[in-house]
DNA sequence: TAGCTGCCGACTGTTGACAACCCACAGTTG
DNA sequence: CAACTGTGGGTTGTCAACAGTCGGCAGCTA
């Protein structure tokens, strides 16, 4: 093996741009789509997000792909894409699917992270205090997600990561509709501080329950009859691609 | 809404070939990798693919994306694109992401199972057992991978059953090889039928248990010392594309 | 001989054009 | 008036060609 590879270049060397065109659009859609820029079930048009970015149709369609793949955009062959929509019903099987994720990763997280990491959990905790004290949906909004991510990535399980990012992508842009539902945030906070309680005891069993139990709340509220609204009634196709 | 769209076209009026080229490149791409024609590590080289599907270069490239989305190829840009090769910890990590999924499911699935698919079950269980007397490690692993897909769509969870595909497809290229690892396949069948039974008498939580154990083994041959040349060495980097 | 420099071949990244397809709309027919 | 059919605009699918980049090799220099 040679010497180069990563982990050289700490900062002040890197190279510049090396990302082709098609990474550079992926990521810019991709931040648009979980910015809530683009709302679910907007048409994604190759030649005018061609225009809007100055390339050709190439680069899009690839970027378009990736996404697909990723399932925030649904390709319909010879129909285009559109910003993926979740049912009520995909959206239930996710936040399924991310609780058995999460759980997993505070039981191996619990064990393995450092001081320093349960720190910056502390950090989130407080700044979502301070976002629900005074009532600011965006900052409690990401502040939450980032906290379970750190979670995720204490676990050490790069995997998991990959699949959580994606599962979590796919949800994102009904969160914030889904938070608002949750009810008063406060309660949510004093669930993160339980959550962390148990982390810093290093009791990952208890930590692993009251996780379960916090995740499960959106999900009960969605089981029940309210935020019928949100989704959309058929659920024909939702992301599957083939097969 | 219009009265088309798919339910209506059960079989014999199959619109010939709708497919675009590229999702039958990918197709094709996909079964290879995953019948282990093509090993992991092998160079895909768009114009020689290219000239052996008779197409051009652009569904190829279309094709290659997807699968790297999947997590099937590595495509390093300006570099190509090679057959997605695993790290024994990336490995192991897998496998315990798929055991939370596979908790999961049976837990979902125990209750919402109809007799009809517990039925299903039980003959791919005696198709194992005579998979495994005869020897035939093949028809075993491919029976196998059947009966935990199987669980996983009797969860009735799509979003999981993705998932899950996605992280068993990485997964399949070198499961044969574990599964020679597993020793003998005998006991690998009675893990089954005890599973199976507790399937039958309706007992989620004891199915569950039984699982997380059954799927633990190969995990725990990892984990010593057991099967270090079937990975490459270096962890550099695996399958993640961004951030 | 060891190390560096510059070229060369091969590959990928990107582009623009062409062809095929789908949907919507208008016109026609009963 | 309702339903069907034909056409047109706009979209995506595919192709072939061009341009840029990378890695290796030959040749030069010390």
């Amino acid at each position: 093996m040679k010497l180069q590879h990563e982990a050289g270049t700490a900062a002040g060397a890197r190279p510049l741009d090396n990302r082709t065109l098609w990474e550079q659009v992926r990521d810019r859609l991709r931040e648009d789509i979980l910015a809530g820029r683009l709302d679910p079930g907007t048409e994604l048009s190759e030649v005018a997000l061609a225009r809007e970015f100055g390339t050709s149709r190439g680069p899009l369609r690839e970027a378009l792909g990736r996404l697909a793949s990723e399932g925030l955009v649904t390709i319909t062959p010879r129909r285009g894409a559109v910003v993926a929509q979740l049912s009520r019903q995909e959206f239930i099987d996710a936040y399924q699917v991310r609780e058995a994720l999460e759980t997993l990763a505070i039981r191996l997280a619990v064990p393995l992270m450092s001081e320093a990491e349960v720190t910056h959990l502390r950090e989130l905790c407080e700044l979502m205090a301070r976002a629900a004290r005074d009532d600011e949906v965006r900052v409690f909004f990401d502040t939450n997600n980032s906290f379970h991510e750190a979670l995720v990535r204490g676990s050490r399980n790069q995997k998991l990561h990959e699949v959580h990012r994606m599962l979590v992508g796919q949800m994102v842009p009904y969160l914030p509709r889904s938070l608002e539902l949750r009810g008063n945030l406060g309660q949510s906070v004093a669930e993160h501080e339980a959550i962390l309680a148990a982390i810093e005891a290093r009791d990952a069993e208890r930590a692993a329950e009251l996780l379960a139990e916090h995740i499960e709340v959106p999900q009960r509220v969605l089981e029940s009859d309210a935020g019928q609204g949100l989704f959309r009634e058929d659920s024909t196709d939702g992301t599957h691609t083939d097969e």
